[in-house]
DNA sequence: AACTACCTCAACCGCGATAGC
DNA sequence: AGCTATCGCGGTTGAGGTAGT
């Protein structure tokens, strides 16, 4: 039984994985592995290749842009995060997995609630999405779209608790347009008119697939927003 | 400069699903 | 149908880097 290496791989490593690649194509990593006369299992080398070697993937900080998708891609599929990742293009599931806990999971202890209550929910969809939101329209009239938004001021409607580092993201005033928020969500993104899309969930979709350049939208879906929760459904 | 605490993210592990025999 | 190998995913860990004191 050979014993297989662990722990960070060596730049020798990557490429002789990436060449085997470049000659086989991915997948059936085992084979991989030992056609490229690797010391690893078939698993590091299929991680390795998704998570750090595969072409076009994003390095560096997750994007204000980023951010709001993995939120509202949480609150549909909870934490799967391949399925989260597939909608960021670039983005491992790791990556998403990672930022999930550093930040988030972190900004639920310092509420010292739990990331899945229903508290905390409202702390994202009130406060966080809304700061997100602002961050990506400019509340200036030279705004380029074409649709005219009235904006004012959205309030949390539970107690948040707040710690001095929250405080210094929800103390911004919150701008968000006062009647719909997936108008925001479909507005901050350039490339389409927002009028070419009629209802909250197209345009939801049409915000989603931004990046991935693929046109692929989701069928027959309906999303709506109440005070209690945000819901996707079929 | 040295130490400590905290953060980031690459990497491993375990488990369930799937494919092939 | 049952077994085994492999894959893919989510949870977790820990090394290295950075900021604070």
């Amino acid at each position: 039984m050979e014993i297989m290496k662990k722990g960070p791989w060596s730049l020798d490593e990557d490429s002789k994985l990436i060449h085997s690649i470049s000659l086989l194509g991915h997948g059936r990593w085992e084979s991989l592995a030992h056609f490229a006369g690797l010391k690893r299992s078939g698993k590091s080398c299929r991680m390795r290749w998704l998570n750090y070697l595969r072409p076009n993937l994003r390095r560096g900080k997750i994007t204000p842009q980023e951010q709001l998708l993995i939120l509202l891609l949480h609150f549909r599929f909870g934490n799967r995060w391949a399925e989260i990742a597939k909608n960021l293009p670039g983005r491992s599931d790791n990556d998403v997995k990672n930022y999930w806990r550093t930040k988030v999971q972190k900004h639920a202890k310092e509420l010292h609630c739990d990331v899945n209550s229903q508290q905390f929910r409202n702390f994202l969809l009130y406060q966080w999405l809304p700061s997100l939101l602002a961050q990506q329209i400019p509340c200036s009239s030279s705004s380029s779209s074409s649709s005219s938004m009235t904006i004012s001021n959205i309030t949390c409607p539970i107690n948040v608790s707040v710690s001095s580092t929250e405080a210094e993201l929800v103390t911004e005033p919150v701008l968000i347009d006062d009647s719909n928020i997936w108008n925001n969500l479909s507005s901050f993104e350039h490339g389409f008119n927002i009028s070419d899309f009629s209802t909250p969930a197209d345009q939801y979709y049409c915000q989603n697939y931004w990046a991935s350049g693929t046109s692929e939208m989701l069928p027959d879906e309906t999303l709506c927003l109440d005070d209690m929760d945000l819901w996707l459904f079929p």
